[in-house]
DNA sequence: GTGAAATTGTTATTTTATAACATAACCAGA
DNA sequence: TCTGGTTATGTTATAAAATAACAATTTCAC
């Protein structure tokens, strides 16, 4: 058997994931296939959101073959099956937090270190909604993100690389 | 004296805008230039906002030398003002309609006609300082964008072109 | 098995953005 | 009005992000 990609114990909420993932999957009919799986195993790996190219320099180091197409591919179905969001201010990748129900998401970015923290306001999904109802706009899609510092780097603890 | 660049008549909006913007700037000592106006014109008077490389096509159809360093440093210089928003969502550019504060914006933008409704709810910005306040993360940055169709697109009305 | 559909491989290109350095304009003080 | 520092623009080249187009492979129902 070939040795997993990393020595590193995989993260329990990346485990987590994975299985959920592959849970609402098969419930849809949908294939998560081996390079499907791995790239969100990718994602939910690194502590940082990853964009597009970095993510195929890490399946380019694991022997794969590989070009844009293959990781933009798996990134259209992942998005598609809403187990990941794009980032649109860093044009970078996030696992779902809440996966299974479709939706736009709100997002605390740091900066420095990259963390990641998805809200789900019901409050502020409602606000915005009727912002919209008000004028008669129909919301397709839906981007909220807040760039800033985490609690820990505004302390200078500085725990992992964005 | 050169002509105009376009004997359209300027969107009375626009004038305003740029009116608005000369004032800024010279209250702030920062220097409006040709170019910079220009550019700022140019993209209130586009019905859809613009991306770099459109302005920048407008530009050389106006005689003037340019390249990409040339719209990014204006895009800035504008940014920095806080005289246009950049549309995170569709890496666009658009006017902004409460020039003089800077913030983040909130925007229904119609991915059908291109229009783009700034919006500016006090009870949402509130919202979405205190998510973040809660965490104790500093938000240095927003992104709020909502796509989909305006009024006039979900009636086929089809306006102006995207 | 066979064939259609879906997935992945591969090459090339388009679109978006920035780096690096040269030239020109601006402006404050001598 | 020189002069020299600062700011702005011109120019060339390159990096980064995303997609188009087509070939080869895999999957799966029949
Ligand atoms: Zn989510
Ligand atoms: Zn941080
Ligand atoms: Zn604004
Ligand atoms: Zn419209």
């Amino acid at each position: 058997m070939p040795s997993s990609k990393s020595d590193r114990p995989m993260p329990p909420d990346a485990r987590q994931a994975l299985e959920q993932a592959a849970l609402l999957c098969q419930q849809r009919g949908a294939r998560l296939t081996e390079l499907r799986r791995r790239v969100l195993e990718i994602i939910w790996n690194s502590p940082a959101p990853l964009g597009a190219y970095a993510i195929l320099d890490i399946l380019r180091d694991e022997g794969r073959p590989g070009a844009p197409p293959t990781v933009y591919r798996a990134l259209d179905f992942l998005l598609e099956q809403g187990l990941i969001h794009r980032l649109a201010s860093l044009n970078v990748f996030t696992g779902c937090r809440q996966p299974g129900s479709h939706h736009g998401g709100q997002f605390l970015i740091c900066q420095e270190c990259g963390l990641v923290d998805e809200l789900s306001n019901p409050r502020l999904e409602e606000l915005l909604q009727n912002e919209a109802a008000i004028r008669q706009f129909e919301v397709l899609a839906q981007t909220v993100e807040m760039l800033g510092r985490c609690p820990a780097c505004r302390n200078g603890v500085a725990r992992h690389a964005g």
